[in-house]
DNA sequence: ATTTATTAATGGTAATACCAATTTTGAAAA
DNA sequence: TTTTCAAAATTGGTATTACCATTAATAAAT
């Protein structure tokens, strides 16, 4: 039977919520922009103020606006993290640069001792032009973020793991957009720019070298030493 | 000045929607099991109603859990149609079982070696219950793969590592959802679900012992052995 | 035993009051 | 007048209570 649709019988709160989205996407409510308080809006929109703020809570974990406490609702900048997985797990757990080196520690020590096994010319060549890359740069006076990151997708990429390397890149496209800040000072020291050098250039003479567990400890060296940096800096 | 720390204001919802994640990613709370109603929730948790729901609204938008007007809130399926955090589930086609195992041979290891230092003992009896849980299943003739993830949740979030519990729970919907059939073949011989106990047993003490190195290395003789399994099988 | 009406259970909305953080206002002080 | 600072007004967060809407469970009628 039933050959009668359902009448859609849509919750208020999703009509709020989608009228409000609307306006957001269309820009008519821009970015850093106020919205409007909740007990006004409740009444100009003739539901109540569970309502209002049960829409508006989505769009909070959504991370299209944001509360603040006696202030208002705002909605939220533009940010590239937002579209970036890590990022959103980043601040939705607010996880710490801490995490995430310990994360990076396991994916890729493991995988320089799987790249040493792996890697063929072309990933050889991958990193080589990778490190001289950011000698050229750091010569020209620019912090050599980039090439850094270059190098460790190689990396990735000489594993022949399809998997490591989706996630590596979701990873280090967070690493861009995300934390370019806290990335800074660890640049701005020349001196700490010739050490990490010195730590690609072991890793991959590991790899070459086809040894695994050098490549595995050459890695981890490399990764605390950047975590050692943020600790020092925190005193 | 400031050189009080700020004490972190979290907010009740906040707490209250930590509580029921958290219950959600160990796996205490299973896909498809039925939550307590709102109102005696608020009632054990001594706050009201009001903040439970908007603890829940959360979930529910985050799509862990789903409302049913008249009938309850449920844990949501893992459904790899859903944008999942990391996209990975395109990957999971493609991928063998040897790249999400080396993957989470990476990731495990470093886990457990932390877990070590770090583990509470809600962390330990967490594991505890998951073997005893797991040992049941076996008993009653049941294949223990919940209680298995369990396991390995449970040392996940005995790192603290926001993150990487993260990334770990995505890891166990959506990738290993695509696998299950080849996990059946694991799980089908009594012997080696046996010898799985024995590994998590292993693990679990070596964490208890606070001993990192042990921790590590009986991760990846556990993961080595499932690896070694599927070698033997191809044949 | 089947069907139907009633009741209970449970999420959704409303209304009101008060708390907590922040801004605004306005009077007192300089 | 300008600055300071305390009181009041704003605004999001939580609590309470009541009632609506949907579904499941139960009792009553056939």
């Amino acid at each position: 039977m039933n050959l009668l649709k359902p009448i859609q019988q849509q919750k208020i709160s999703d009509q709020v919520f989608e009228q409000l989205k609307e306006l957001i996407f269309r820009g008519t409510l821009k970015p850093g922009e106020k919205l409007m308080p909740e007990r006004v809006m409740a009444d100009s929109m003739n539901v109540s103020r569970t309502t209002i703020r049960n829409a508006i809570g989505r769009l909070v974990t959504m991370g299209l606006v944001v509360h603040k406490q006696g202030k208002g609702t705002f909605v939220a900048m533009p940010d590239p993290k937002r579209d970036n997985p890590f990022a959103l797990a980043m601040t939705a757990q607010n996880a710490s640069i801490y995490d995430l080196l310990e994360v990076r520690m396991g994916l890729e020590c493991v995988a320089a001792a799987l790249a040493a096994d792996r890697a063929d010319d072309a990933d050889i060549s991958a990193m080589t032009q990778s490190i001289t890359e950011m000698e050229k740069e750091v010569q020209a006076g620019r912090l050599g973020t980039e090439a850094d990151t270059s190098f460790h997708m190689a990396v990735a990429y000489a594993t022949k793991n399809q998997l490591h390397i989706q996630v590596m890149k979701n990873f280090y496209d967070y690493l861009f957009h995300g934390i370019r800040e806290s990335l800074h000072f660890l640049y701005e020291d020349a001196q700490n720019i010739q050490l990490i050098l010195d730590q690609h250039k072991a890793i991959m003479t590991a790899i070459v070298n086809r040894a695994p567990e050098k490549a595995y400890e050459a890695m981890q060296q490399h990764i605390e030493f950047v975590k050692e940096f943020f600790k020092q800096r925190e005193k």
